[in-house]
DNA sequence: TTGGTGTAGTTAACACCGTTAACCAAATTT
DNA sequence: AAATTTGGTTAACGGTGTTAACTACACCAA
């Protein structure tokens, strides 16, 4: 066949699917090494280490988190309804892509920890989004937050808990899924909501 | 010296201990045998194998950080403070004993995959707690939820992020943590809280 | 006292792991 | 034609979880 790719993007997809099949402890370079029908040295031709690889499949997870929620939230115009998007679409990604989400998430703490922090940062354009959607909702007084850059963060971080308490199966069996999700959603979104009069 | 622990509960002091200096990717039976003083293969006539060992140490932290919440919250009388309670006690127990929560969480996600359902949600006394206070409070009128089951999950799950997310020290630098954290509980509590009228 | 039956540990070994060092053959450059 | 770079290889080191087979010792019945 002619159509092969190079050996590093070979690596890369057989990486990622595995990782999704078997789960990151039982990712080795000898398998990836295996399925790519090529020594497990070779790997270390184009990555530095196992770390090095795992850190460019997040960056690329990363990446498509980012476009997928730009995607959804860039063409709204209307501040309430593109922080209803992002936050909807974070979520849809992370439950409709679980093989990129947790290699986001789920790939650690040790090889996290050598993760440059830089990088990770810069990569997450989706953040700075919501963080400048914020300021517009308080600027237009329809939301009420101290520091939106503090508010973004904790955002962030309540929709990783709703994702990874579903992708982990760690949900209570009396509950439903969508269920869950919608309401954990609906409640992250009122929290930051200017409070109107009730009845 | 004669105040030897019984080997099996040595195993588990030396494994909290190494889980928390090194790691879990670091945590192996050859180095927990090596620091009891004794053949590696001896571990196994206490545990299974290695999740078993692990699954143990969860145990433990479960029920740890189960106490530490309704020490807090069990005395209040008050609704809606022994709602806020149970919130801060989670955070705070997080923060302040990452070894254990690191535990919890942490280790992770292929050896919770094996780890049984039944046992991780009984332990949990402290979520039926929160059940039963946001049932309260929905009967007072204190708080508006559909389903105060799937609500206390969602609060869990967000707290949970916002504590892995400080503890995984993801924070944003630009970000204070304790006002992250303050925020965030902030904002969680709202969410669930009766709105009332403003200005 | 002899013998049997657990109990609490051992050693040796298997099949895997990440990673390094040394090597090699073909392609490309000089 | 010679030198260098490219893209791989094999062999090996020190580590891993786990199993199988063994040993030394305590206890208990005959």
């Amino acid at each position: 066949m002619s159509e092969e790719l190079p050996l590093r993007d070979q690596i890369l997809d057989i990486s990622r699917q595995l990782l999704y099949e078997d789960g990151y402890r039982a990712l080795s370079m000898r398998k990836i090494a295996k399925k790519a029908d090529v020594s497990a040295t070779s790997i270390y031709l184009y990555f530095e280490n196992k770390d090095h690889l795992l850190h460019t499949l997040i960056e690329e997870s990363v990446e498509d988190l980012s476009l997928f929620i730009e995607s959804k939230a860039l063409p709204i115009s209307d501040t309430i309804e593109r922080f209803k998007a992002i936050i909807e679409s974070y979520v849809e990604f992370g439950l409709n892509n679980p093989e990129k989400y947790e290699i986001i998430y789920q790939v650690r703490p040790d090889a996290m920890a050598r993760y440059p922090k830089e990088k990770f940062r810069k990569a997450r354009r989706c953040y700075e989004l919501l963080v400048k959607t914020i300021e517009e909702g308080v600027s237009k007084e329809l939301m009420e937050v101290e520091k939106p850059v503090v508010a973004a963060y904790s955002i962030w971080a309540q929709l990783h808990g709703m994702v990874s308490v579903v992708l982990n199966k760690r949900l209570d069996s009396r509950i439903n899924k969508q269920e869950f999700i919608n309401e954990s959603i609906e409640h992250v979104i009122q929290g930051f909501l200017v409070r109107t009069t009730v009845s």
